[in-house]
DNA sequence: ACAGAACCGTACCGTACGGTACGATCTTGT
DNA sequence: ACAAGATCGTACCGTACGGTACGGTTCTGT
């Protein structure tokens, strides 16, 4: 269960840069361009250093995980004061977040190296991306469900369920085919649109209508 | 446009069978696995004839995604008559077999690989997986809703937004974490319930009320 | 039967990568 | 100021891969 990246300290701020132009050369020239001399050469390290810090490769690229989701903390608002209008547009935040989250540069780079190597037995990479990078996602949806719930303003019978449904209903099948690489498919001037259609068909499912208010009210 | 695979009879046995071995190959051990000299040795086949066939790897990869997608055709239903309970079940059917496919080592296999290349500029291959793979699929699903909606069964402003709730109903996040290869998420006997289950939210949000029927009378 | 093509097995080449070693340089604690 | 450790740049090693070449063997058309 260690996988020796817990301490938010474990890296030193020269480390952290290092482990940012890594990043860097991922984005640019994906997995095949990440090698240990070429990064040494564009950070201005030594390769010693790197494998004294990281152990191997694979310890450098479970580093870039745990560096970039330590950079990335989704804040839990609140317990303000929650009116429909309030939840459902908390709801079309996450979803835009979701969307902008996902289809960012830096995600799909770290999906698709995590996904390249899970075909290797020993390969903790799609773990430790889920851990470090959806589980906090997935923390402020069910946060958010959840207060939308006890307010009386969705009911459903499994929560998990419940936010697996949304997701669904916001991500359909754009995640796989951005990974792809598909032409046409990354048109962030849409997240909006879809983001709000995904939350009307998930208070559709989910909402509770009170006195014929369909929730629909915002829009 | 013209990838070099257009027709169906591009491969001779020989070659179907050396590429059904490289699909081995990939299964077992990932894209690292495959090798020229590796496939060449397993396959009884001299790495001159791979790259005569097929050009140079990338050649390989396509010809692999090609041969693969030429196995799995989907047949499209003739025009019976379509009443609720089947159309119901066509639905139910189609997202068992899509939870299936996305969960199958090959498809998991053949999406990995064109993830892990898609970082790559020149690379096809994820639109040849999209092109040979998905459009059947999309196909198949289009076919089966327009049926669906010319019968006075559901209704749709876009067919094709309508289908990409379905899929996302469907399928959720499973298939990324599939791709991920988390622990416990490949779960085949849990399919049908899922299959269930979108369809009814499929229908809550789609389905044509009749006389009071709400189109869940056959759970 | 025979010629020509296709094919197999193996050897070979150049390259690029992961990982290590080492002297030179820089930082840091006292 | 000075010593000890950390880091840099470079060179080096072994390996493995993509791709090519070639002699021997098998298939195929006539």
């Amino acid at each position: 269960m260690d996988d020796g990246f817990d301490d938010p300290h474990s890296f030193t701020p020269r480390q952290r840069a290092v482990l940012d132009q890594a990043l860097q050369l991922l984005l640019e020239g994906g997995e095949r361009a990440l090698t240990t001399a070429g990064l040494a050469r564009a950070a201005n390290c030594s390769k010693e250093s790197l494998y004294k810090w990281f152990g191997d490769r694979d310890g450098l690229l479970a580093a870039m995980i745990a560096h970039q989701a330590s950079k990335v903390r989704a804040q839990i608002d609140s317990g303000e004061r929650l009116d429909l209008g309030r939840f459902r547009a908390h709801l079309v935040d996450f979803a835009n977040d979701l969307l902008q989250v996902l289809g960012g540069d830096v995600s799909l780079a770290l999906n698709r190296l995590a996904i390249g190597q899970a075909s290797r037995e020993g390969s903790r990479l799609g773990a430790l991306l889920i851990e470090r990078g959806r589980h906090g996602i997935d923390k402020r949806a069910g946060a958010l469900l959840e207060a939308g719930r006890q307010r009386g303003l969705i009911a459903y019978p499994d929560r998990d369920s419940a936010y697996h449904t949304l997701y669904g209903l916001i991500v359909r099948d754009l995640h796989v085919r951005m990974l792809l690489g598909e032409a046409g498919v990354r048109r962030p001037e849409h997240y909006p649109a879809l983001a709000e259609e995904a939350v009307d068909q998930f208070f559709v499912l989910f909402g509770v209508r009170k006195n014929e208010t369909t929730g629909r009210d915002s829009v």
